[in-house]
RNA sequence: GGCCAGGUAGCUCAGUUGGUAGAGCAGGGGACUGAAAAUCCCCGUGUCGACGGUUCGAUUCCGCCCCUGGCCA
């Protein structure tokens, strides 16, 4: 076994039961939850983004939420560098981290490195925007495809955030962005992986849990909360948060867009849509460990795991 | 009971002047490097309500029946 300290990962699609089994191994093992969410940075939403509750924060803190307002928005870049700060934390404690959540892509950046890219430029990003409203998106693709080839074919035209990146890239560095991403990452990852990944064995139990928790979170005042963000004033569908699973649906409710049960029905098929995605990516880790989340005994699976890499 | 409008994909519907049909949504698969709970790509056979009739051929025309709305009794 490697000299490496070692970190845990618990990764799995929303509503698969990840919070739960992680507070439960904080009870029995000195872990510190670092939580691997990009919804859950945000104060004030709360219920939406299935975030424990202030009596199982109180027993089990998680790092990295509540870190952000919903205006600003974050990053997987910053969520490594915060990751990687929280981490050296826990080993400092002399205790093991255990980053838990669903957002593949930070799990991905934090483990294999990001390429050195500027990060998000607001002027840059609005020109490129006014210049797309004025030509299409169609000769934005055009425009990239002349500086960044490589890129370009691999973006397809339909994808504006991704086109806009690239262009991006180019205007702020003049390098290409698939120049940046070939010369690769130092991936600076001094740690040995525990890798967990847990759901339930057929997608249909995970529909109906999310449906179960749709309806548990409007009991719990979703909407209130929604409601609260919608009369700030200051918030619009286009940001991060608002575009979250949930909130996007619920705010276009509040707007008059559409009825009660549209919203409920469309918040849910886009949770589902949601855990597709992350299931998809799951799929990469092929070396990590399955739990089944329906298994009685998950705890004790996981802990049996966790005793081999002599956590305890 | 009468009249009218419908019964087509899991849902909402389009369509075929007769040659067995296609959109949106849902669903499935995939991509993914500073917005990622985001942003995209690919995937459409279903007794065209049932039964008869006309026809080389009916989901389409005709008849009858069943069901669902609405109006009138």
């Amino acid at each position: 076994m490697s000299a490496l300290p070692v970190v845990v990962l618990l990764m799995g699609p929303t509503a698969s039961g990840k919070t739960d089994l992680a507070v439960a191994l904080t009870q029995r093992l000195p872990l510190d939850i670092i939580s691997v969410d990009s919804a859950m940075v945000f104060r004030t939403m709360d219920i939406g983004t299935a975030k424990p509750d202030a009596e199982v924060l109180a027993q089990a803190p998680h790092r990295l939420i509540d870190i952000l307002d919903p205006a600003e928005s974050y990053s997987a870049a910053r969520f490594r560098t915060d990751a990687l700060g929280e981490i050296r934390a826990s080993h400092a404690r002399g205790r093991v981290p255990l980053l838990v959540g669903g957002t593949m892509l930070y799990f991905r950046a934090l483990q294999r490195g990001l390429a050195e890219l500027p990060s998000a430029d607001t002027a840059t990003r609005a020109r490129i925007e006014a210049q797309a409203a004025a030509v299409g998106w169609e000769a934005m693709h055009a425009r990239l495809a002349a500086v960044d080839p490589v890129a370009a074919a691999r973006i397809h035209p339909n994808d504006p955030q991704r086109l806009q990146r690239a262009l991006e890239v180019y205007e702020l560095t003049g390098v290409p962005l698939s120049e940046s991403l070939a010369r690769g990452s130092e991936p600076d990852f001094p740690y040995q992986a525990v890798e967990l990944v847990i759901m339930p064995a057929a997608r249909e139990v995970l529909r109906e849990r999310i449906a179960r928790r749709f309806q548990g979170m409007l009991r719990a005042g979703f909407l209130d909360e929604v409601e609260r963000l919608y009369r700030r004033g200051d918030l619009s569908p286009e940001l991060p948060s608002i575009r979250c699973v949930g909130y996007r649906q619920a705010w276009a409710y509040l707007a008059g867009e559409h009825d009660a049960a549209t919203m409920v029905e469309r918040a849910v098929a886009a949770t589902r849509q949601l855990a597709k995605r992350q299931i998809t990516w799951l799929r990469q880790w092929t070396e990590a460990e399955r739990l089944d989340a329906l298994d009685p005994y998950v705890l004790e699976c996981a802990l049996k795991i966790l005793a081999r890499y002599s956590i305890k």
